[in-house]
DNA sequence: GCAAGATAGTTTGGTGTCAAATTATCTTGC
DNA sequence: GCAAGATAATTTGACACCAAACTATCTTGC
């Protein structure tokens, strides 16, 4: 393991040793640690997903489409909470790596359905395998304070995400 | 305000009214709630200090610079948390819109410190100020859970921050 | 001293994201 | 029926980010 150690030793980024501190500023700022927070674990997942040769970013998109059996770009750019310019390129290399199939809607020709393939389910499978594994981690520090930290975080995205400026 | 709404309101992005309605999949895991209050959060604050024609992405390093005087690139990258490939551009745009100036290191021909101008620190104490509304915003939001949220974050991000894989 | 390795910063290439503008198609009001 | 506006997706342009490769300089061991 010490093979793969260095891979992440030898990187330019922070989380080295010594240590950040948080800067005193910062120290009592909800934002701050929730931004620490979302970024070291969403690079811990991407980091085995990476290993497993798994594009982390297109586990959410997948798992819509698992659910759903067939959507449109719209469709999944709402749930997803990206542009649907976002979508476009997206569903581009989805399509191109054969995980996904597009069929026309023949309603409407501005619009067509996106729906997983068997590999696009395989590959949803195994990534999803990465992210129960990755949460039960977070799980586990949340310990006793899972409930409210999710009651907490679903309270902060209600407000901020449902207000028109 | 009609006009301020409007700015928000054609946008093609999602969190818009009917509304995404969390996906089954994802409604136990603290990735997902993390990383929606993250986003949603953190674009009120872009979107506030887009308002005032500031650029929210500069606020951490300004912040960081105006409590330390001085500091090398690489000093900053660890304590934002940013790689230092990241810090070159950031620094270049800084410098270039004259909120910190850099001065050579006479000791070492390879290094050199930023320090904030007079404009720099204006514009931190101009994002600062947006910062602390938010920040009310979220300890609104948090109420008495605020303690047990910053803790279960520490515990997350150190966690996730520090093992090397 | 000087070669080998470490370190500071930059460059290059790739990803993911948004927003504005664009194209094609559909719907509505008259 | 047809013009005006709405809607679906795409294109284009801009950023912020990371990682790997690179350049220049410093440090160390001998």
């Amino acid at each position: 393991m010490a093979a793969e150690s260095s891979i992440r030793r030898d990187t330019q980024a922070a989380s080295e040793e010594g240590e950040a501190l948080v800067p005193a500023m910062f120290q009592n700022l909800i934002g701050y640690h929730l931004r620490v927070a979302q970024e070291t674990s969403f690079q811990a997942f991407a980091r085995a997903a990476g290993k497993a040769d798994l594009k982390p970013g297109w586990y959410a998109l997948l798992t819509a489409l698992a659910e759903r059996e067939s959507m449109t770009p719209s469709e999944l750019s709402r749930i997803c909470g990206r542009d649907r310019s976002t979508l476009t390129s997206s569903l581009k290399a989805l399509s191109h790596r054969g995980l996904i199939a597009r069929r026309r809607n023949p309603d409407d020709q501005r619009s067509y359905s996106v729906k997983l393939t068997e590999d696009g389910r395989k590959m949803q499978e195994r990534l999803h395998e990465i992210a129960v594994v990755q949460n039960a981690r977070l799980d586990e520090i949340a310990g006793e304070d899972k409930a409210v930290l999710i009651d907490v975080l679903g309270r902060i995205a209600a407000t901020f995400g449902t207000q028109d400026f």
